[in-house]
DNA sequence: CCCGTGCCCTGGCGGC
DNA sequence: TGCCGCCAGGGCACGG
């Protein structure tokens, strides 16, 4: 599952494939990915000039003439560039591009979603209005306020994109580890020491993946034939029955608000 | 406001 | 071998 990082190494791949190109056309297979009206939205995007690619928390965002196109790969959304080859069954929008080549959005469980607003509001609207900071920018005294009274647990906080921006299911099983946290521990027992740990294990996990391309893995491959490093970084996640490496405990595998969860029992409290 | 549940989807896997 | 049923999971709608 794309995260910041993941989502971060296509922004930068992107920027470096597509800026300046312009959307001639496009093909779609499957338009429930398409969030605006879609006589609109494919009127609205024909002859616009790719001049830019932005990412906030796990947010894609290409800067057109006069609308944003906001992006969100969900589980398995990912980005091709070809030519003319054949159309692959889950390549389910294509845009064309003025230079003959095109980026195709494929995703095979179309989770994934793109939406078109205007240049000037789009940070204004849904979905960006309602995004929480990313590690690096959040402030602990900030995060430690917003949580101290929920009754939820950790993992389900750092999970939450309107607290905190960018974390998904492997990099909270990561954070928390570092931070000897156990992700079942109750929001409101977080103290603000706790916090700052957190805080700052999730800013070093975040820039270390980001630093190595992001994370591939089974469930996440890659886009754009990049292919990440951080897997041979990971601490605790898929590595159930596989000595901590502080501690040389078992790693567990257990369900935390529905997610699939590993942590090491001893070093995590 | 806060929290839990179900939904969207389909490839892959366990069970028989 | 083949089929069935279930699971994964980010984010949102909905109900209590």
């Amino acid at each position: 599952m794309p995260e910041l990082p993941e989502v971060e190494t296509v922004r930068a791949t992107l920027e470096n494939e597509i800026k300046n190109e312009v959307i001639v056309g496009i093909d779609l297979y499957y338009s429930k990915i398409i969030q605006n009206e879609l006589e609109w939205f494919i009127k609205a995007i024909t002859n616009q000039r790719i001049h830019r690619i932005d990412r906030m928390g796990k947010y894609l965002i290409l800067i057109l003439d006069d609308f944003a196109m906001i992006i969100h790969l969900r589980m398995e959304g990912k980005f091709y560039i070809k030519t003319n080859e054949e159309i692959d069954k889950h390549e389910h929008v294509i845009f064309h591009f003025g230079s003959g080549r095109n980026l195709r959005y494929h995703d095979v469980r179309k989770f994934g979603t793109i939406s078109l607003l205007d240049i000037n509001t789009y940070l204004d609207e849904y979905p960006l209005i309602q995004l929480g900071r990313e590690p690096k920018n959040l402030e602990y005294h900030h995060f430690f306020e917003m949580i101290k009274n929920r009754k939820t647990t950790i993992k389900q906080i750092l999970l939450d994109q309107h607290i905190i921006a960018g974390l998904g299911n492997i990099y909270v099983d990561e954070t928390l580890f570092l931070s000897r946290i156990h992700p079942t521990r109750v929001a409101s027992s977080i103290t603000l020491e706790d916090a700052k740990h957190i805080i700052f294990s999730a800013t070093q996990v975040l820039d270390k993946a980001t630093k190595l391309g992001g994370t591939t893995i089974r469930s996440y491959t890659s886009s754009l034939g990049v292919h990440g490093r951080f897997q041979n970084e990971l601490n605790v996640h898929m590595k159930q029955g596989e000595p901590c490496p502080v501690c040389q405990t078992e790693i567990i595998k257990m369900k935390v608000g529905g997610r699939g969860t590993y942590v090491c029992p001893k070093c995590q409290h």
